[in-house]
DNA sequence: TATACTTACGAGTAACTTACGAGTATAATT
DNA sequence: AATTATACTCGTAAGTTACTCGTAAGTATA
C-alpha cells in the first residue's frame, strides 16, 4: 500500500475521530468545516483519492446517503486515538463528557469498541489504579472469569475482578486488604466493559 | 562502501529518525529546517551525494514526493514501539535485558531518546507505580524542578520527583507517607531520564 | 416542492523535487 | 606561493504533482 501524504493522513484521521466520537460518519460539509476547506469539491477529491488507494470505502447504507462514507482500515494513520468518554469514580455512576476528547493510545488498542475513562479519586486503589489514571476498556456485556470489568452495581461504577459462581457473582479486588463483593440476584448489575490497559501521563 | 563523513552521517540519521517518528519521509524543506540549512540546494546536494554512494534511494512512488528511503533501514516499522531496556527496582541498579524486546506505546511517545522499563517490586509505590508496571522515560542527563526522574544514587535506581535546592538536590516522593531524600555532594548521583508515561496491561 | 446531501469537472495555486551555477573554507599538491 | 581538490553551502529557477476552488448536476427523503 502506498504511503500516505501528511494531508491525506490528516483527512483519514479526521474521519476516524469523527466516527469514533459521534458514531456516525461525517457529511462532506462537516468535513469541510472541520478541516478548514472552502469547497466541497476538495472534500470529494480526498474521498475519491483515498478510495482509489484503498483506504476508504463509500459503502452506502441501505436506505440513503447520509451516513455513507466509511473507513476501510483501522490503522492507516500513525496516530492512534480513542475517545475519552468520561470519568469513573467508585460510588457514582460513570459521568459522561459532553464533548468527548480523544487521547493517544498504543496502536494495538485501536478498536471501535474500545474507549477511555479517567479515574477520579483513589477509590480504585485496590485495583492499583490511582486518581487521575486513564483506563482503556472494551465495551462488552459479558466477561470471562478472572477478567477485570467496568461494572455498574445499583448505579455505582467500579472496577473489579469478575468471578462468577454457581449461586451468585463475586467481584474480587486485586488487593487482599479489600473485601470481596457478592452480587445478589436482586441487585441491578451490569458489565460495561473489560479492562484492557491503564496509563498515566507525567509532564502535565 | 565508503566511510561517511560526520555531516553525511548526521544527515542520514536525521532521515532515519524522522521516518521512524512520523512514518513518512521528510520533505526537502523539513530537512533544511531540521538540520539548519538555508537552502534547498544544500539538501539536494546531500541527497544526490548519498544516493551516489548507495546509502539512500529515492524510489518514486506514484508521486515523487517524500520518497527518500534509507537503503540500510533496519527498522521500517509502521507500528509504534519502543525498546524495553530492562527492569528497574528500588535499591538495585537497573537490570538490562540482553535481548531487548519492543513494546507498543502511544505514537506520540515515539522518539529516538525514549525507552521503556518494567518495574519490579512494589518499591516505587510512593510514585503510584506498582509491581509489573511499565514506564516510558526520555533519556536525559538533566531535569527541571518538579519532574519525576529515573535516578541512580550510589548505584541504586529509583523514581523520584527532582527538586534542586541551593545547597543540595532533594528527591521527593509523590506520597507524603514516604521520606524526602537529600542528595549529598559526595553521593554518586546521576539522572538517567525523565518519566513521561506509565502503563499496565491487563488480559494476560 | 424543498432539503440535505453526494458526485463530477475544469481550472488554478501551492507544495515539492530537481537541475544548475557559483561561492567558501580547508587542506593537499605543485 | 600559487594551484588544485575536497567537502560542503547558497540562491534561483524550472518542472511535476498534490491539493484547492467554484460551480453544476445528481440522488434520495420528506
Amino acid at each position: 500500500m502506498k504511503p500516505l501524504s501528511p494531508k491525506l493522513k490528516r483527512f483519514l484521521d479526521f474521519i476516524q475521530r469523527f466516527t469514533l466520537s459521534f458514531d456516525q460518519a461525517p457529511s462532506y460539509e462537516e468535513i469541510m468545516v472541520g478541516l478548514g476547506f472552502d469547497s466541497l469539491g476538495t472534500v470529494n477529491w480526498y474521498v475519491k483519492t483515498l478510495e482509489e488507494e484503498g483506504h476508504l470505502s463509500r459503502i452506502k447504507g441501505p436506505n440513503g446517503k447520509r451516513a455513507l462514507t466509511l473507513i476501510h482500515k483501522e490503522h492507516a494513520t500513525t496516530t492512534a486515538r480513542l475517545p475519552l468518554l468520561g470519568l469513573i469514580a467508585a460510588g457514582e455512576p460513570i459521568e459522561a463528557l459532553e464533548n468527548p476528547e480523544v487521547v493517544d493510545v498504543p496502536p494495538s488498542l485501536l478498536h471501535p469498541d474500545n474507549y477511555v475513562l479517567q479515574v477520579k479519586g483513589d477509590s480504585m486503589i485496590d485495583e492499583k489504579i490511582h486518581d487521575g489514571d486513564f483506563i482503556v476498556a472494551r465495551k462488552t456485556k459479558t466477561a470471562r472469569s478472572g477478567q477485570i470489568v467496568v461494572a455498574l452495581i445499583n448505579g455505582e461504577a467500579t472496577l473489579k475482578c469478575y468471578v462468577p459462581k454457581t449461586d451468585c457473582i463475586e467481584l474480587h479486588p486485586r488487593n487482599p486488604n479489600f473485601p470481596v463483593i457478592k452480587v445478589n440476584p436482586q441487585d441491578d448489575f451490569h458489565i460495561n466493559g473489560v479492562l484492557l490497559y491503564s496509563f498515566r501521563n507525567y509532564l502535565n
